[in-house]
RNA sequence: AGGCGCGUAGCUCAGUUGGUUAGAGCGCUACCUUGACACGGUAGAGGUCGAUGGUUCGAAUCCAUUCGCGCCUACCA
């Protein structure tokens, strides 16, 4: 009874799920489970994963950036690495709040209506819904995370995490409140952050507007696309050193339509190239007018409120939009003739990148993290190379933007999120901090325990907290040594800080990865050295999905693939190896339904390989009563033992051959991912299995397979098998579950190839060394027969004597050893040996450096046989030509390297002794033609 | 405005520090259901490496200029 029967079809949908169970119910991936069964022989491998929105799903970017990782994780684990990749997820403050309002909206409410503390239960209801998703997603998908250390990063360890990094700033002044320029949002009503603005090209128009001057008949002309913050100006500006305006300084202009005096000053900030010269100034509503306003002393005047209507300050144009204001202050500007021109223009516009609405600069009173002094040490640990970047080219991309850092807006009036730790005194106004950062938990929901009982400078009672609360990245900071117990010196904190390796993508590179870099080297103990306070020692940068078209995938532009659903029709696996197969640093990928149907077919391939080795180990068992193991006798696999990696017994040529392409695949992955060049290793295994494994190695096989009556022949099976299962542990990183499966089903030591050992790349013993060289001249041997059996359209079911010959003689016992295996992947009758070159009489031939084959077969068409003749000889006279030339030149022979100019050499008379065969040979079928004279022959093609 | 990246076979892309006849996958052509696989096998066709100039014995690779895309950063109204 077969105890392996497969079905012909891989079938991934039967298989995924219950492996993706299995994993998370065994805890395979937390580090202390695996270790009771293969202690880790090589330091810690840790990463913190670029925790998701809590109440978001998968994206294509995250598969990526997960396959990655797991890759990454995988190989470490399987190397004998104290691996653990730790999972969670983020509160994503913004975005989670614009969710739930949009629900909210469904019911037509907003969170104003139903109030602060019903506004966060419905938050954490949400959260409570749908906040499982991209976890069981990501089980889905076999990320091999540690599930046991999962963390969020509104639980309280972590809200107390946040809380200590905010009071210790707080109390280093490196926090600080203040009326400042910020971006504001005037639909999410939330200061934002210069890096959650999005700017984008627009075709706008600039007015310029006369501006007439007090007291004279003279106008000042002053350009403007935003029309509507006239209202709010508080002087114009010229340059001081403009002759044409230098007599206006310190006069007064009427400022339009509000019949406001305003000054005309002087100020380098003006550009006297840009439009008239003359700025308008309104220090309320724009980010350098602010600087201006600042420097002079001007009012700031707010013309709109929090949702961008026009306030009480806009006089008649109160409770209009700012665009509608624009539009009746143009009028109304044209209608009294201060108008003097409106000309096309194309500037760029500062968009929410959340809710994509024209962000409006607003002087507010909020919270700030002060920059510089954090990001010193930071520039520095990159500089000092203790914080790798790969690709390097983000490092300077990093460096640019940490030198003209400016102090971070980390105040948010959304009610999602950490609640500043600070109290207003309700009698002085004065702030007074939390007490420490303890947490208490009330109705399931984290909050600061130790409120200050008595205002810090007046004393009283009458105490509040900020109602603000922290931007999301804030927490996000904290994140590598936050998961692991930071402000508590914990033993995960000891074993897995700094983590080893960060990997995202280059959109958080300032958000995030900039961040953690300079709040780990603040916050982690002073008196440790620099390089133990840093987040990660690597950080790399992937590339982003784009689709088909190389369009960037967005809700918007609706070309967002699913990844659950390639998964579903393509298998996780198919849909991991082409995502890595693709992703060749520096470049995006964009994901075609092609690749994925190769890839799928890819796991189909070594699906079918493991069904062919199934089916004959079932046999093999059956015929001798023994079990797997008893037949394969204790040498299987082939793990390292000692150190020492082991080889197949009694090996013949492909089987040598094939170890050695093993070490060179096992070497080439093993570099290839230490480099992050996760295509180069894809690359390599599936050359490897398809190619040099299915294609040569497995047909060479069959027929020492087949030469016992009733069971496959021991040790040719047991090698294969060996090489098989290797081959297995190579593509598990890239393809957890099929190799999972497949494994499962030979005898195994370990409950799963997760935790077996990945091939040790090594060197093969001494005596094995010809064995590619040899191999290949078989298999070109081989290709020569078939090829002229194409080519002569000899039917692929008929079997024909074939020939080889070869001067030397080591090449005929080469070729006389392989005798049967020659025979079979030929498709011949037999094969004839002879130490000699080939007459062409009597068949077709073709001409290698080493040897000669022949088919005794007369063409049935010799003109088309001439014709390919014709274009080798002619391209061998051109590489021979390009050859004499370059060894004919001094200058190479002396300036080009010695193993160069020698290879060179060698090919020389290599392509010369073709050369001369080919042209015998054609000038005899040539004569032949001629004296066969069949006209037709040539002039038919 | 500055910075980065891309332009190689019909399509999607590789090509480490310059060194054989520039590779892969898909697609295409022809033949083949041969004892795992038609999601397969065998053999093929297909590229003046965006353009120009330079360095070099030798350039897809290095340098300069240029054209065409894409992205990031920036306070020019």
């Amino acid at each position: 009874m077969a105890q392996r029967d497969i079905p012909k079809a891989y079938e991934p949908g039967a298989i995924e799920p219950r492996w993706a169970q299995q994993w998370v119910e065994r805890k395979l991936y937390t580090p202390e489970v695996a270790a009771q069964q293969r202690a880790p022989d090589k330091p810690s491998f840790s990463l913190a994963i670029p925790p998701p929105n809590v109440t978001g799903s998968l994206h294509m970017g995250h598969m990526l950036e997960h396959t990655q990782i797991d890759i990454l994780m995988r190989w470490r684990r399987m190397q004998g690495h104290r691996v653990l990749w730790l999972p969670g997820m983020d509160h994503a403050g913004i975005a989670t709040q614009v969710v739930v309002e949009r629900e909210l909206a469904k019911q037509g409410l907003d969170r104003q209506q139903i109030g602060r503390e019903e506004f966060e239960r419905r938050v954490w209801e949400w959260k409570a819904h749908s906040g499982g998703t991209i976890k069981n997603q990501m089980i889905r998908l076999g990320a091999s995370c540690d599930w046991t250390r999962e963390r969020f990063t509104l639980e309280p360890a972590l809200y107390r995490a946040v809380l200590e990094a905010f009071l210790r700033l707080y109390h280093e002044k490196l926090i600080y409140r203040g009326r400042y320029m910020i971006n504001w949002c005037p639909r999410c009503l939330t200061a934002l952050s210069d890096l959650e603005v999005e700017h984008q090209e627009r075709d706008a128009k600039l007015y310029t507007i006369r501006y007439p001057i007090v007291g004279t008949e003279h106008s000042l002309s002053v350009a403007t696309t935003r029309l509507e913050t006239l209202l709010g100006d508080t002087a114009v500006a010229v340059h001081p050193e403009d002759e044409r305006y230098r007599k206006f300084v310190g006069q007064k202009v009427l400022l339009p339509l509000m019949k406001r005096e305003i000054p005309v000053l002087a100020d380098e900030y003006v550009d006297r190239e840009f439009g008239t010269g003359v700025v308008k100034i309104t220090p309320g509503h724009d980010p350098n007018d602010f600087e201006v306003g600042r420097r002079h002393g001007l009012a700031e005047i707010e013309v709109m409120d929090d949702a961008a209507r026009m306030n009480q300050n806009a006089g008649p144009y109160q409770g209009l939009d700012r665009f509608q204001a624009r539009k009746r202050v143009l009028a109304d500007l044209e209608s009294q003739g201060l108008l003097e021109k409106v000309e096309p223009y194309r500037h760029a516009v500062g968009l929410c990148q959340r809710c994509k609405t024209l962000v409006e600069p607003r002087v507010s009173l909020q919270w700030f993290c002060k920059m510089k002094p954090l990001a010193e040490p930071a520039i520095q640990a990159v500089r000092d190379g203790l914080i790798k970047i790969v690709p390097e080219n983000w490092e300077k991309v990093y460096l640019d933007w940490m030198e003209r850092i400016h102090d971070w807006c980390i105040s948010r009036q959304l009610w999602w999120g950490h609640r500043i730790p600070i109290w207003h005194c309700g009698d002085c106004g004065a702030l007074t901090p939390a007490r420490d950062s303890q947490v208490e938990v009330v109705n399931d929901r984290p909050q600061a325990a130790s409120p200050p009982a008595e205002c810090s400078q007046c004393g009283s009672g009458k105490l509040t907290q900020d109602a603000d609360v922290l931007d999301t990245w804030f927490s996000s900071a904290l994140w590598p040594f936050s998961t692991l117990g930071w402000p508590d010196q914990t033993p995960d904190l000891e074993a897995f800080y700094p983590t080893t390796l960060m990997i995202n993508g280059f959109d958080i590179l300032f958000f995030w990865d900039a961040r953690m870099i300079m709040m780990g080297l603040k916050l982690l103990p002073q008196d440790w050295p620099v390089e133990k306070r840093i987040p990660f020692h690597t950080l790399y940068i992937h590339a982003l999905v784009r689709d088909a078209d190389r369009q960037k995938m967005s809700k918007t532009r609706g070309n967002v693939v699913n990844p659950l659903e390639i998964t579903e029709r393509y298998g996780t696996d198919a849909v991991r190896f082409t995502l890595a197969i693709m992703a060749a640093p520096g470049t995006d990928i964009s994901l075609s339904e092609d690749r994925l149907k190769s890839y799928r077919a890819f796991a189909n391939k070594i699906w079918n390989a493991a069904r062919f080795i199934f089916m004959n180990l079932d046999k093999a068992e059956e015929a001798s009563g023994e079990s797997a193991e008893q037949i394969l006798s204790g040498k299987f696999p082939l793990e390292p033992s000692n150190g020492e990696r082991s080889w197949p017994t009694e090996p013949d040529l492909a089987d040598r051959w094939i170890c050695t392409r093993v070490m060179e695949v096992a070497r080439a992955v093993e570099e290839a991912l230490a480099g992050f060049r996760f295509h180069e290793a894809s690359h390599q295994l599936y050359h490897f299995f398809w190619h040099d494994f299915c294609d040569w190695y497995i047909e060479w096989v069959k027929p020492r397979l087949f030469s016992e009556a009733g069971q496959p022949n021991r040790v040719a099976f047991r090698n294969l098998l060996c090489v098989f299962e290797e081959s297995l542990r190579l593509l598990h990183p890239f393809m957890p579950f099929i190799t999972e499966e497949l494994w499962q089903q030979l005898p195994h030591k370990y409950e799963s190839i997760a935790l077996a050992p990945f091939p040790q790349a090594g060197k093969v013993p001494d005596q094995w060394e010809k064995a590619a060289q040899e191999m290949a001249l078989v298999q070109e041997a081989i290709v020569a027969l078939r090829n002229i059996r194409a080519e002569m359209k000899i039917d692929a079911r008929r079997r024909v004597p074939g020939e080889l010959a070869a001067t030397e003689e080591s090449v005929v016992e080469l070729f006389r050893s392989q005798q049967e295996v020659i025979v079979r992947l030929a498709s011949l009758t037999e094969l004839k040996l002879s130490p000699d070159s080939l007459p062409a009489e009597g068949g077709v031939l073709r001409h290698a450096a080493r040897f000669d084959a022949r088919v005794p077969f007369s063409p049935d068409d010799l003109a088309v046989e001439v014709k390919r003749l014709q274009r080798e000889k002619e391209k061998l006279g051109r590489q021979l030509e390009s050859a004499r030339t370059k060894l004919a030149n001094q200058q190479f022979r002396r300036k080009a390297p010695q193993e160069v100019v020698r290879g060179l050499e060698q090919r020389q008379t290599e392509y010369d002794t073709q050369y001369q065969k080919v042209s015998s040979l054609l000038s005899t079928l040539e004569h032949r033609l001629g004296t066969d004279s069949a006209p037709s022959a040539g002039e038919s093609r």
